[in-house]
DNA sequence: CCGATATTCAACTCTTGACTTGACTATCAG
DNA sequence: CTGATAGTCAAGTCAAGAGTTGAATATCGG
C-alpha cells in the first residue's frame, strides 16, 4: 500500500468506531479532556484513552498535555482528506452518469426515425 | 444507536476495509460483476463476494443479478452522507477556530496599551 | 507533605471480521 | 445434453480490536 493510502486506512479505520466517531462530534464543541470525552459513555477511562490514541494516529483529532489533562481537539485538515476521497468516488461516478445519459439521449434522437 | 446513525455506521465500517475501498475505486470505471472486481486481487473469489455483500448492506453499492453475473455500481446518494458527516465536522470545527481567532484579534486590539 | 485527580501501562478476555476450502446451484455456449 | 463459467453457501481458522482490571505515575490544591 502507498503511503498516501496507508494515511486513508488508519483513517477511516479509526472512523469504523461509533465510539470514536462520538468522540469527534463531542469535540464539534471545542477541546477537551480524555475524562471530559468519557463523561457520555458508560466505559472506562483507559477504554477512552485508547480510542483517543487511535485517532491521534489516524491524525484526526491532535492532543497536548497541559498539566494531569490532556486536551484533545479535532484536526480539519486530516478529516478533510477523508471528505476529498468520498467526494472524488462520488463526482467520478456521477459524471459517468451524465456522460452515460447525455449518449443515450443522442442515440434517442437520432434513431429516432426508427421507432 | 439512532436509524441514522445505524446506517452511518454500516458505512463507515464497510468504509474502514482497504479491498472494500479498493472495490469502490474500481468502480469509478463503471459497473463490473463480481469476478472483474475480484481479478486484482490475491484472494478467493468468494471472499470478494463477501465484500460485495458488505458494500451492498452498507447500500454504498446496488447490485443486480443479469444472468450468471452480479453487476455491481457505486450509490452516489449513499457516498453522499458519509462526506456529509465528515464535511459537518470539520466545518464546526472550522468555524470554532474562526471565532476563537477573532476574539483573540479583539482582545490583542483592546489591550494593545498593556504592553 | 498528603490525598485526590487525571491519566497511563500491561496483561488478559472475548468477539468480530477477513479469509479459505469444498460442495452446491444456475446459466451459457456449442 | 455437457462442460465450463459465475456465483452462492456453510463451516471452520486465525488475527485484530474493543473492552476490562489493577497497579503505577504525575500533577494539583491545601
Amino acid at each position: 500500500m502507498l503511503e498516501y493510502e496507508r494515511s486513508i486506512d488508519e483513517m477511516f479505520r479509526a472512523l469504523a468506531d461509533p465510539t470514536r466517531r462520538s468522540i469527534l462530534e463531542q469535540l464539534d464543541q471545542g477541546p477537551a479532556s480524555v475524562s471530559k470525552l468519557a463523561e457520555p459513555f458508560h466505559l472506562s477511562l483507559a477504554a477512552i484513552a485508547q480510542h483517543v490514541q487511535v485517532l491521534e494516529r489516524s491524525h484526526l483529532i491532535s492532543t497536548h498535555k497541559s498539566g494531569r489533562q490532556r486536551l484533545c481537539s479535532i484536526d480539519p485538515a486530516a478529516v478533510q482528506s477523508a471528505e476529498r476521497w468520498l467526494r472524488t468516488r462520488r463526482t467520478r461516478w456521477e459524471q459517468r452518469l451524465d456522460r452515460l445519459e447525455q449518449h443515450l439521449d443522442k442515440s434517442t434522437q437520432e434513431h429516432r426515425n426508427d421507432r
